[in-house]
DNA sequence: ATTACTATCTCACGAGTAC
DNA sequence: TGTACTCGTGAGATAGTAA
């Protein structure tokens, strides 16, 4: 745990950006105050408390204040530095959906088998999924929500179509991984007869001899998302 | 500039290092009070401002209590992740030294070409140094503490010796650059006749010619330490 | 112009506690 | 067990000002 005080941080970083590691560096409090969004009378006192704290040097010639940070402050920033660093490298970059298998494969299986469809998900997908769609259940509220967050990430467009005597809507596709075994992928209808609590899933293998699952187990379903959500 | 709080920053990076950012994660208020080492009623109170904020979600199930980072709260995180990391990358990692010359090349010639130092300086710089030293007065008292920062960083030592007579002192050689210019050596003697205010410097070339300077000019010598002091 | 003191204010934190 | 309110304390900020 680093010990610098956090309201420290943002003015060492300044000092940091001013060159200030090695070199000793001319500096006001007021123009470092502006720096950091604080009074200069804050960036004084910063000033006084990280080097009573070791973190820097200041060197008075008459007017002048120079400061430079010594080891021990680069090492402090370093350390804090990888603290933020592990914290957002370490998190996982996948949407997780846990819930109970509510149906047979049979269901959905003649929408998907259509050629309008099967013809794309050869294409886009790279194969043609097993005939019908796993439905899952899912088991609490925060996996509902979970969806919601698919709708900011690309998916895999599968076009509605007309066979003449009606429409057909789109499908989304993402890719996903049932159980940490078995590659499928979540689909999201632009017309489905599920509630918001139902997903469902397609695969290349028949997902409940692959998993060897049934109707009412549980399974667990991973969405990879990019780890650059904006910036 | 960050409008994250910085108070939040630790509470925030926790809960990214428990894999809050794409799924919902149950914490109780207690458990992350002690994570970021602070009470229970202070971790409560983070989550509640950070959600007001925007920057995490939150989901009740009966007592469990589920969070997430949104979109928003990655984004602040990176922001101040890369305020760091740049201050840090920023940061040149040279000594510099300003000063005026203040004595021709003459002087200290011969020491420095005594043979145990020359065959030295010929294997361990890979050079014979032009004859004699240039010294350098320093300016400031900031360049003259800067001496002080050499000795934690590695040298070319060169070893003293024997001549029977009499024994010669050690010379300490960092590579430096002479006005961005000429490479040369700043040495640091076992033996010095001057005082703390002046440097000397050595190199293949004769520096004054090389440079164009004389007695008296301003001179900028720049030693490149390394860029990981510690950890 | 500087830096940094004192006084004052705000708000972050922890204690106690209701739910 | 939990969360999160109120309230008191003190750290951290600014304003004013001395040097």
């Amino acid at each position: 745990m680093p010990e610098l005080k956090l309201q420290h941080i943002l003015t060492l970083a300044e000092l940091f950006a001013k060159g200030a590691r090695y070199n000793f560096i001319p500096i006001t409090t007021s123009s470092l105050g502006k720096s950091i969004r604080k009074s200069q009378q804050a960036a004084s006192k910063h000033l006084v408390e990280l080097e009573s704290d070791g973190y820097i040097e200041r060197l008075r010639s008459g007017t002048q204040v120079s400061v430079r940070i010594t080891t021990k402050g680069h090492a402090e920033m370093l350390k804090i530095f990888s603290v933020l660093k592990s914290s957002l490298e370490t998190s996982p970059s996948y949407v997780e959906f846990k819930g109970i298998i509510i149906s047979g494969m049979g269901e959905g299986a003649y929408y998907m088998s259509m050629k309008g469809y099967t013809k794309q998900f050869k294409s886009k997908l790279g194969y043609v999924p097993f005939p019908g769609t796993l439905n899952v259940k899912l088991r609490d509220k925060e996996f509902i929500e979970a969806k919601r967050l698919l709708d900011a990430h690309p998916a895999i467009m599968i076009n509605g179509f007309s066979d003449g005597k009606r429409t057909y809507g789109w499908v989304k596709c993402y890719p996903a991984r049932v159980n940490d075994n078995v590659d499928a992928a979540l689909i999201v209808l632009e017309r489905t007869h599920h509630d918001d609590s139902v997903i469902e899933l397609i695969s290349k293998e028949n997902i409940k001899k692959s998993t060897k699952l049934s109707t009412g187990s549980q399974i667990t379903i991973r969405v990879n998302v990019k780890p650059k959500p904006s910036e």
